[in-house]
DNA sequence: CAAACATACTGAACACTGTTTAGTAAGAGC
DNA sequence: GCTCTTACTAAACAGTGTTCAGTATGTTTG
């Protein structure tokens, strides 16, 4: 019975191609201008078919949120084979900012936009890509540790709060919160407040 | 000629009373769920109206905005007659995100979503709620340098990167992007973070 | 092979959304 | 009393997410 081996891939397929779609309408226009009918017309076939793959528009969310996620993985791969463990923290803290200014709208979906975490709620799942994510950062914090630069602490709170920073004015730059100042005031700013952070992390942790 | 003077009284009026009605409902339900016409059924008149005290949507959320930001300098004044800089710094760390718990809305109008930006974009004008808040920062961090607690240094680099850590993990928090861990650990791990970016800066600024 | 069933898909509808426009009614100024 | 301005609204436009009854095709069974 290869039947429903065949129909089980079709399935598949169709999921891809319609998150394939998804996505492609999404980095061009952001998640206010996509519409499950665009996504429909892109795929060529009815608006109603989308709901016969997803739930609903927050589980396409999703599923492109997973997409971004192993993009981003994907970028992270060559810091995992540096040796010094605090340039690799370094390097992941460049990488997290580049990331999101070359992919505005993957970053969003992947952490800023509400709409793929209530698909995760009502499912009562775990935020899994999250979680593997941060672990990858817990570890390098780990190997600081392990290497003597930082001292013996709890890793997960430091990588906490090393992520927070990063983070911090990644969204802060993304959601347009640092207009008050001019373009090269901006980039500048951003610059020496990393280097600032770096230098700090050095220093006292 | 007291009537022009009248006139532009009941128009201020009008403006207030739609303002006070969207942030009524948008606090209640969000960006999403909040409607002109939900507003304009509030305050008893046609949505059209709406249209004739602001340009769109996006001009009511700037608005909502701009309150919020006044509630919140509101509840950072006690701060400012705080004595010892650094405990103001501290203190403005745990209000920001404790603002941002008890008001998630007014926070997310004010730190996350686009729309409000949107307008201050197409008037050309700067964000001066977002900058008179960062002066606040800025002008404690100095004092923080003045008293020796800080070394000398650029003030705005050092505010960009506090504000960055604050905001990073309030947001993350806002956004469900810390759901991996349970709610004990998640605001074991929020605290804990805090403490030790506290510590951190008193060592290493 | 034909009938019965299962699957995949769609058109149309429902209840919304932001926004624009033509038309009306009431107040102000002469 | 008669213009003229201002304030307001009903209705329409072009969309949105989502649901559902109905169809057409592919699969299985007698």
């Amino acid at each position: 019975m290869g039947i429903v081996e065949r129909k089980e891939r079709e399935k598949e397929d169709m999921r891809r191609r319609i998150v394939d779609a998804a996505r492609h309408l999404y980095v061009l226009n952001g998640f206010e201008k996509l519409s499950i009918r665009a996504i429909a017309e892109e795929i060529e076939y009815s608006a109603a078919t989308i709901y016969l793959y997803f739930k609903d528009k927050n589980e396409v969310m999703y599923a492109i949120h997973q997409q971004a996620f192993s993009k981003m993985m994907q970028e992270f791969q060559p810091i995992v084979s540096m040796t010094d463990p605090f340039e690799k923290l370094v390097m992941m803290g460049r990488k997290y900012t580049q990331f999101a200014m070359e992919n505005p709208e993957l970053f969003d979906v992947m952490f800023i936009i509400t709409a793929p975490m209530d698909t995760l709620e009502c499912r009562e799942e775990i935020w899994s890509e999250g979680r593997i994510a941060f672990n990858m950062l817990v570890q390098v914090v780990q190997e600081c540790i392990n290497a003597g630069i930082f001292q013996p602490q709890d890793p997960e709170v430091a990588a906490m709060m090393i992520w927070s920073t990063i983070h911090g004015y990644t969204a802060l730059f993304i959601r347009k919160r640092m207009n008050m100042f001019s373009d090269q005031r901006r980039a500048e700013l951003m610059e020496q407040a990393f280097a600032l952070f770096c230098d700090s992390l050095r220093k006292s942790l």
